[in-house]
DNA sequence: ACTTAACCTAGTAAATCAGTCAACTATAAA
DNA sequence: TTTATAGTTGACTGATTTACTAGGTTAAGT
């Protein structure tokens, strides 16, 4: 389990993506404008999301993304993981004898506590987050915010 | 709040020096032997965390690290927090402008979870992970192997 | 056909990780 | 009072990861 910034872009991206997708697919495009994420990166984290079977692409005009599940389905390590490159087990791959020939000791020191994040992560649904009533309060600022820059820009084009 | 194996090792040989540290300072050297993490890496760790009043060193023979605090009061996060750069406010730098004018919508989706996970591993104090079996085992483990080791080094030493 | 938007590949500057090397200072034991 | 111990500091390095850019191809709708 790691938790860093990629982490972050990913749930806060699927957390966009659920409170949006209700309806109709969503663009990474119109993600990458609410939430100020370079699209060719969100581009990287879905196609890993894809894989891992937690949003589904539509092509085409009309296209975008959709969550694969019910938001309560889905929960916050699965996001985690499935963006970043799984913790190796360091130094004794799956050979637990990296110390003498005993199991590998230093690793098992952690793994109690790295577990119980794991769980806990495990436990917090994008339902969950989605109930929060700050999260709301934010996402719906940021639709009434961005949604005339997505209309402009829209505009913009459709003219040249 | 992040979490990779920098903080592992910080928390891994935090609980190294709990479980020792009762009677006498642990020397860095002990650490990195049980552990098998590099010297000069634990070096900077605890560099870090003794600015951070969590160790205190004591120089010269018989010297090394001890707990500054009793362990129930060390608590995940803070080892952590100590030896992990400061996740930055990410372009907004407490500013809160960087969408728009309106405040830092992005991270605000973020920092209820990361609050959370933070508030988790405060929760979690050295004492408590001490106290829990499978650790005491593994260290008993570490060090009936590991003794012969140190000793054996200590012998060649003495004798060159 | 043309547009849309997912999907894919390769590359890159910057940051971080994990570690080395080499010096220095304070302290306790000889 | 040497001398060995052990912490302290800083500079430096290769490898990896992050976050991002550029440029395509493919599938689907109008």
């Amino acid at each position: 389990m790691r938790l860093t910034t990629k982490g972050r872009y990913a749930v806060t991206a699927m957390l966009d993506l659920a409170f949006h997708s209700q309806h109709a697919p969503v663009t990474l495009t119109d993600i990458a404008t609410r939430q100020t994420i370079s699209l060719s990166y969100l581009e990287q984290l879905f196609s890993r999301l894809r894989r891992a079977d937690m949003v589904i692409g539509v092509r085409g005009p009309g296209g975008g993304y959709q969550l694969s599940k019910p938001v309560a389905d889905i929960n916050i390590a699965d996001i985690i993981r499935a963006v970043d490159e799984q913790i190796d087990s360091t130094k004794c791959g799956g050979e637990a004898n990296c110390q003498n020939h005993k199991a590998c000791l230093t690793h098992d020191l952690w793994t109690g506590l790295s577990d119980q994040i794991h769980e806990y992560l495990s436990g917090i649904s994008l339902g969950d987050l989605l109930a929060r009533k700050p999260i709301q309060d934010v996402a719906s600022r940021q639709d009434h915010d961005v949604q005339q820059m997505i209309e402009f820009r829209r505009d913009v084009i459709v003219r040249m």
